[in-house]
DNA sequence: AATGAATGAGCATTCATTCAT
DNA sequence: AATGAATGAATGCTCATTCAT
C-alpha cells in the first residue's frame, strides 16, 4: 500500500512540475529535462512514469481537466436554481483559472491538443466527450429553468454551447492580456446578458 | 537580366503552402521540408521569403487573420442598425470558418502562438492589439445600441468581450467537433440569446 | 546511480580523435560526425563535452598548445647555459613536433585561428599572451647571456622575436615538406648561425 | 584585343574583392556571395570567371603570392652585394607586407592551404615548389657571400632556410599582433643578428 | 527504483552552384 | 555576357529515449 501511495505521490509531483513547465515554456517547446529539473527528478524517472512524452502531455492535461472539472462540480453541487447555478459555473470556473493562474497560459495548448488532424493520426486526446457532457450539464440546468417557468423556451443545447463557449473565449482573452479574471464581475457581466435574455418577460427584475 | 519573379505572388504561394500544412500537421509538429513539397518549391526557396521557421509561421498566421478580418469587415459595412451588424459578425466569422474549413484545425494554434509566456520571451506574435480594436469595434456597436434607445444601459465593453468570447468559442467548438458552424444557425441562436437580453422590454419582440 | 563516467578521460579521448581528424582533413573540412566516429562516441556525446564546434576546435588547440609548451618546458628546466637552452628549446620543439608528426599539418591552421580578423568578432582564440610570454622567456635567456658576457650587447626582444620566428618558420616548411624536422640539424644549424652571431668575438669558437 | 582585356581586368576585380575579404572573414568562412557583393558583381558572374570556388581561391592566392614575389624581386635585382641582398629581401617582404596589411591576416590561411592532408587530396595549392624555388635562391646568395670570402663557410641551404623561416615567423607574429611590420627595424634587427653571424671575425664591424 | 551519460534519428538552416532570362 | 532566383546536398545541433550502474 505504502508503495502505491508512493508511486502515486511522485506521478504526482511530476505531473505538478510539468503543468509548470507547461506555462512556462508552451506545450511545444518544453523539454523532458526541464520537467525532470523542475520536478527534481532524473530524466529516466519520468520514463518509470510516463512511457513517452506525448504520454506524460495527455497524462498531465487529463489530470488538469479533471481538477478543473471537479473543483467546478464541487462549486455546484449545493447551489439551487438554474439562474444561480449557472452564474456558479462560470464564477467557480473563473476562480480555478485565478487559482492557477500559472496554468492560465497553457491552456490554450491544452485545448489545442485536442483537435483531431485531418491529415495524420487522431487528436492527441479527445476533448470531444468531455465536452459534450458539460455542454449537455448545462443545457439540463437551462432546461431545468424552462421547466419550472423561469426562461423562455430556447433550445436548451444552443444556449449552453453558447455559455460554454464564453468561458473558453474569456480563458482566451484572460491568457493573452486583454481580459481580466474577475469571478464576481463576469459571472455578473454574463449574467447580465445571457440569463436576462433567457428569462421570460414577467421575470425579468425578479431576479 | 536574371529569372525575373514575382515575389510577393510566391510570397502568397508559400504562405498558402503553409497554412494547409499547418492544418494538417499542427504547428508544432510540421517540417520546412513538408511546406516546401507542398508549395512545390526547394527547401531553400523557402527561406528566400522568410529568415526562419518562425518568420514563416508568424507571416503565415498574420496573413490568415488579416484576411480573416478583412473578410469580415467586407460583409458588414454595408449593414445597418446594431442588431443587424452584430449578427451580420457573427455569420460573416462563421462563414469564413466555412470557406476555410481546413484552417479551422489550425486556428487554436494561431492563438496559442499569441500567449505572452511568463518565462522566456514574448509570445511569438502579439494578438492582444487586434483584438482590443475588435472588442472596441462591437462595443461602439452596443453603444450605437444604447443611444438608439434600443439597448438597456449596459457595459458596452462588457457585452463586447462576451460576443467575441463567444465566436472564439465557437472557433473551438467546432474544432474539436461539437459545433457545427452554420452561420444561419448560429448567428439566430446568438441573436435569440443575446440580443434578445440586450433589448429594453419595450423593444422585446418587435426586432 | 546513472552509468558513471570519467568524465575528464572522455573529454581527453575526444580531444585526440579531433587532433587526428584535424591533421587529416584541415580545420575547415572536418565534420563533427567525423570526429565522433574517430573517438567511437555518438555524435550527440561531443556535445556532451563541448557546447559547439567552435568550442571542441578551441578545446582540442588549448589542449595541443598547453601539451607542447609542457613537453618543452620539462625539457628545458635542467638545462643550464643560455646557448644550451636555445639549442634545447629548438630541439625540444622538433622532438614534440617529431612526435606528433600527424598534428604537423594542423599546426597552420591552429595558428590561423589565432588570427584576429578586422572584420567580424575576434580571433577565435588569442595567442597572442601565449606567444608574449614565450618570447619574452627567450628574451630572458639573451638577456642572462648578455649579463654573464657571453653575448654582444643585443636587443633581448629582437633576438627572440627571430628565434621564436625561425621555429614557427621550421614548423611551416616541415608542414608543406621543403624541411625535415630533425632536432639535431635544425637545432645545430640554428645554433651556428644565430647563436654564433650573439657570442662576442673573444667567445666565438670557444662554445 | 579589347574582349581580352575587359575579361581579364574583371577578373582582377574579382580577385581583389576575394582578397579583401579573405582577409575580413578568413579563408573558412568566406561566402561566394560576399565575393560578389564586394566586387560588386552578381554571383554568377564569379563562375564566368572562376569555375569553382576553390578555383577563384587559388587563383587569387596564386595571384597574391605572384605579385609578393614580383614586388620583392623587383626591389632586389639592382641590389649589390650578399649583404645587402640579404637585407632588401627583408625590407621589401615587410614593405609589401605594410602595403598590403589588410591580407596580413589572412595570409597565413594562404599558407594553410598549401598544406598537403595526409588523409583525403593533395593541398589545394602546392607551395613546395615555389618555396624551394626562394630558398635556392636565397642559398644562392649565401654561396655569393661565401664565395666573395664574406662568410663563413656555411651550409648555404641551412641558412636560407632560416632566412625565409624567420620571414614568415615575421609574418605570423605581426598577424596575431606581437610584431610591427617595420622594414627598417626588422631588417636592420636581422641583419645584426644573423648576417653578422655569418660573417667571418676579419670581416665583422666592417660593414 | 532511480539516475544521467550516451546515443542517433531528425530537422532547421546554409550556401555553392545552376540556369532561365 | 551578366544576373540572381531557385535549389538541395550537406551539416551542426537537439532532444526523446535507453540502459548500465
Amino acid at each position: 500500500m505504502a508503495r502505491t501511495t508512493d508511486k502515486e505521490a511522485k506521478r504526482k509531483q511530476i505531473i505538478e512540475a510539468a503543468l509548470k513547465v507547461f506555462a512556462r515554456k508552451g506545450l511545444s517547446n518544453f523539454k523532458m529535462a526541464e520537467i525532470a529539473e523542475e520536478a527534481v527528478v532524473g530524466k529516466g524517472t519520468l520514463y518509470e512514469y510516463f512511457r513517452t512524452k506525448e504520454e506524460l502531455i495527455m497524462g498531465s492535461i487529463s489530470q488538469f481537466m479533471m481538477e478543473f472539472e471537479e473543483y467546478v462540480m464541487a462549486q455546484i453541487v449545493a447551489v439551487d436554481g438554474p439562474v444561480e447555478k449557472i452564474e456558479r459555473i462560470v464564477q467557480a470556473s473563473c476562480e480555478y483559472c485565478l487559482k492557477n493562474e500559472e496554468q492560465l497560459d497553457a491552456m490554450l495548448d491544452f485545448y489545442a491538443v485536442g483537435i483531431p488532424r485531418s491529415g495524420g493520426g487522431p487528436a492527441l486526446m479527445d476533448l470531444a466527450p468531455r465536452y459534450r457532457s458539460v455542454i449537455q450539464w448545462v443545457g439540463d440546468v437551462i432546461q431545468e429553468g424552462i421547466d419550472k417557468g423561469l426562461f423562455r423556451k430556447v433550445d436548451p443545447e444552443s444556449v449552453a454551447s453558447i455559455v460554454v463557449a464564453v468561458l473558453d473565449g474569456f480563458i482566451f482573452q484572460a491568457a493573452i492580456g486583454v481580459l481580466k479574471m474577475d469571478p464576481q464581475k463576469l459571472s455578473a457581466s454574463l449574467r447580465d446578458t445571457i440569463v436576462n435574455g433567457l428569462l421570460k418577460e414577467t421575470e425579468q427584475g425578479r431576479i
